[in-house]
DNA sequence: CTATATGCTTACGTAAACGTAAGAGGCGTA
DNA sequence: TACGCCTCTTACGTTTACGTAAGCATATAG
C-alpha cells in the first residue's frame, strides 16, 4: 500500500516509463533511460555545472527543463563541443533577456567550429583516399606473391 | 680542423640539410625535420619498438630503411591506426619471406578501419548538418530579437 | 675557455569524458 | 526480516600520444 510515499519513491513504484511520463519529475534512472546516456554522465554533467536538477533529500529530480538543457548539451557534444564550451554558451542565458550575447557567442563558437568540421572531413576524405590507396596495393602485392607460389609449385 | 671526427660529429659539421643528403647515416635532428615530427616522437616511437636505430654512441643514426619504417607509421597514424596496431603489422615484416601474414593482417585491418573512417564520415557529416541548422536558428533568433529592439527604438 | 647547439635518459604531466568500484542508505515486497 | 532495486558520495583508473622539464654529456664555434 502506499501509505507515505515520497515523489521519488511513487516515480519508482510504476511499472514502465510510460506510466510517468505525465509525471513533472523524473529520477536519474528515468533520465538516463530517456537519453540513453548512463547516470555517470548525469552525475558528471551535473558536476561540471552543465545540469541542476532539484533534490528531494539527496534524490535528484528532474523536470522538463532539465531535459531540454540535456537535449542542448547532447546537441553540442554531437557537433564537437567541449563539455566547457557547451557551458559557457549555457551560462549566458538569461530568462528575463534578450541574449544578445549568449546568441552572439554560440553564433561565434558555431561557425568556428563548423570550420572546423570541415576541415576534419577533408583530412578524414584524405585519410580514406590513402587507405584504399594501401589496400589496393597490398592486394596487389598479395596476388603476386599468390602467382609466384603458384608459378613455382606448377 | 676535422681531426678524429666521428660520423655523427660530421653530420653536425655540414651546413644545411642538402649537405648531408647523400649521408647514409643522419640524427634525430635530421630526421626529425625531413619527416615533420618532433626529437619526442622519434624517441617515443623507438621506446614504443616502431624503430630501431643504430647507435653510435648513445646518438642515435637514422638509415633510409628507418626513413621508410617512419613513412609508413606516419601513414598509418594518418589514416587512424593506433601504434599499437602499426606495431603489430610492422612486427609481421620478414625480409626474407611471402609476408603472406604480414599482408592478410594489414589488408584485414585496413578494411576494417576503411569502414569505421566511412562511418566516421557519415556522422561528421551529419554533425555539420545539425550545426549548420544551429547556425540558421541562432541568425534566426537574433535577426527577430533585433527586429524587436529596432522597433522598440522606433 | 666559454657559449651555443645537439643529444641522452628518466619520469611526471596533460587532456576529455566518463568507467568502475566501494560502501552506505531508502523503500517496498515476499 | 531478508531481498532486491534504485540512488548517493567519494575517488582512483582509463585511454593515447606525446609535452615538458631536469640534469648531464658532447662538440664545434668564437
Amino acid at each position: 500500500m502506499m501509505t507515505l510515499m515520497t515523489a521519488a519513491a511513487a516515480a519508482n513504484t510504476n511499472d514502465s516509463a510510460e506510466a510517468s511520463q505525465h509525471e513533472d519529475f523524473i529520477r536519474i534512472g528515468e533520465m538516463a533511460k530517456r537519453h540513453e546516456v548512463t547516470l555517470r554522465t548525469l552525475r558528471f554533467y551535473e558536476d561540471k555545472g552543465l545540469l541542476n536538477p532539484r533534490r528531494e533529500g539527496t534524490t535528484r529530480l528532474y523536470t522538463r527543463r532539465d531535459n531540454a538543457r540535456l537535449k542542448l548539451i547532447l546537441l553540442g557534444r554531437k557537433v564537437g563541443f567541449s563539455l566547457r564550451e557547451v557551458k559557457q554558451m549555457i551560462d549566458l542565458y538569461d530568462p528575463a533577456g534578450s541574449n544578445a550575447k549568449q546568441l552572439r557567442l554560440t553564433l561565434e563558437k558555431s561557425e568556428k567550429q563548423l570550420g572546423r568540421l570541415e576541415r576534419q572531413r577533408q583530412s578524414l576524405d584524405e585519410a580514406i583516399r590513402e587507405l584504399s590507396g594501401l589496400i589496393d596495393v597490398v592486394r596487389g602485392m598479395m596476388a603476386e606473391r599468390q602467382g609466384q607460389a603458384v608459378s613455382a609449385s606448377a
